[in-house]
DNA sequence: CTGAAAGCGCTAACAT
DNA sequence: ATGTTAGCGCTTTCAG
């Protein structure tokens, strides 16, 4: 069995200190440069591992972050992440990363997990079924920094980073209104879940204006990340005879042309189809999908910008301010929503 | 700013020792059973939470595997991960994941990383880039078990969960064949990667079993995972009139397929896709792509089984025996690649 | 069934 | 610039 080096070997061996080793380690400036030197060479040759448990032990914290994540299934899910990493890796943070599978009561587990490995700060994207954040309150009374982003709490009391997805679903029915739809079926998850609610809210903000009544037959709430479910909702709607879909989901929004096509419907002549997230597929799949552009990646990095910021500042005694990030989102129109300008440049 | 409870502070209030505590919060079956249900009571009236980190550096281990990928981009990938934490969660056993963005700079990184944190072991995909394993010796002087899937070290002395990429590759190829295609082109990544090679010397196998002999021309090396990478594949392969297109990603064949509708061709009338990976997007886009299918969630389940395995079995002293697990994959024919048999029956 | 003592490996205070 | 001492919070002998 391999005998594990310590500071002590290393000290013992250059017959200095313990304390002087673990200084030269960290390069300490305080050190001469000619011990730190040596103290590194036979760091090397004795194969010396920095104990990173020991360290953080003494240190009381742990120098990573926790991300609870509802789910890892998504494009977008992947770019945050890819943000959260890139700005925690330059802040020699490490990532302790989880997901719940939109099950609360693992989001609750996870989170007691995080809390106990001494976590030094939390990303968060909620699940579908979680109600409320009381598992959150361990962290709010250690002052331990959370930031929650895209399916956020209602509670103002935290940090957020979200984008504006009323305004999006706004835009997104007002597009297709302006196509001359005029009966707009929309498919969307769970509505206690901030961005699918808000998302509705605008859609319904646009039928408003435009004195369209809304309907809600027109409505159908599933899993948009269930090809089943997904069919099912589009099967039902279709009873309404609707002229246009706007799918919260592009992965469902693809499962929706796909049937549309089957039952020899044409799209976007016979009915229009709107998505969003601005996933790969949506370039990829015939007609193109339009759809609203989400940052993952930029809000990863604002997210754990954010994050590191409160960690910094935490003097433990003032309280932090919450604060809200709005990220600019976009849409994008491709050909799967353009009724009446099957001849126009595509504003993309 | 909140105070920590500590074992010590739920002894002084119950008049025992920090060492009952410590056993009582374990469930220790020594401790009388009344003895453990006031600790776990008055711990909660504390809001004691354990400290992973103390614990650990006594107990000389983390619990944690650590996870090294490639990259997060794919569908697979994320399968693969649902599959590991599938069995570690079973296994009481945390993840701690660091992917590489395809840099092996960045992968030798991540293993001293994993190192220092004192990981029980770890799960490794390669980076395209990473040309030796060096980095991994203080895992196996250690006997830290190391359990590599899918993009494995073509060294033997180790132990690997893997698919027959050979047989895959010629499995398409023939399929190809046998619907009249004579010049397939192939498009596939780094060659020194051994999923990639190896599903080149199958297509390989095939051809000079059909008496096609290879052409280099009829192939590009890209980076398959890059949409403008692989349009200029593409692009340049045509200038040789392929009839068909064995592509060892389904995201690149898509857009394969995007390409050659563009160019006013026919699929699979005029040109004949094969993907790999059973993604998605496969099945989405029009006409459905071919392909084989990689089931990453099994090949994770496995890859942390043989993991866990040794991590018990690792009585320090006898070398663990390594061993390749190969596991089952399958041709999917879907519409892409059926030039032959446009009227019979898919057997997806 | 419970406790005393020691120590995992490191770093922070406080010297010098 | 370096050393001494103590302790982070837990678990593990060993002893009773």
């Amino acid at each position: 069995m391999h005998k594990e080096i310590t500071i002590y070997d290393i000290a013992k061996k250059l017959g200095i200190s313990a304390t002087t080793v673990s200084r030269g380690l960290n390069d300490n400036p305080l050190i001469n440069k000619k011990t730190r030197e040596k103290i590194h060479q036979t760091a090397k040759e004795l194969g010396y591992r920095h104990n990173t448990i020991a360290s953080n032990l003494r240190k009381r914290h742990s120098k990573t972050i926790g991300i609870l994540l509802h789910e890892v299934n998504s494009y977008f899910v992947t770019a945050v992440l890819a943000g959260i990493e890139k700005v925690a890796t330059a802040e020699q943070y490490d990532l302790l990363i989880t997901h719940a599978g939109e099950d609360s009561i693992r989001e609750i587990a996870n989170t007691k997990n995080l809390l106990n490995k001494r976590v030094d700060g939390v990303i968060v994207s909620l699940t579908l079924s979680t109600r409320d954040i009381a598992h959150f309150n361990p962290f709010f009374e250690r002052n331990i920094p959370v930031v929650f982003f895209d399916r956020v709490p209602g509670d103002a009391n935290c940090s957020k980073v979200v984008i504006d997805n009323f305004k999006c679903g706004e835009l997104a029915t007002k597009h297709l209104i302006e196509q001359g739809c005029k009966k707009i079926a929309h498919i969307t998850a769970d509505l206690t879940r901030n961005v699918y609610n808000d998302r509705f809210e605008g859609y319904k903000k646009a039928l408003e204006e435009h004195h369209i009544k809304f309907n809600k037959k027109l409505l159908q709430i599933c899993n948009v990340s269930n090809k089943e479910e997904t069919i099912a909702a589009v099967d039902k709607l279709l009873g309404q005879k609707p002229d246009a879909f706007f799918i919260t989901n592009d992965f469902a929004a693809a499962v929706c042309i796909d049937v549309l096509h089957k039952k020899g419907l044409r799209v976007p002549e016979d009915i229009a189809v709107f998505g969003f997230n601005n996933d790969l597929i949506g370039d990829l799949i015939t007609p193109r999908l339009s759809t609203i552009d989400y940052p993952g990646k930029q809000m990863g990095e604002v997210a754990a910008h954010e994050l590191i910021k409160q960690l910094k500042s935490v003097d433990r005694h003032k309280k932090t301010s919450f604060k809200s990030i709005v990220i600019p989102s976009k849409m994008i129109i491709r050909e799967s929503s353009l009724k009446k300008e099957k001849n126009k440049n595509p504003l993309e």
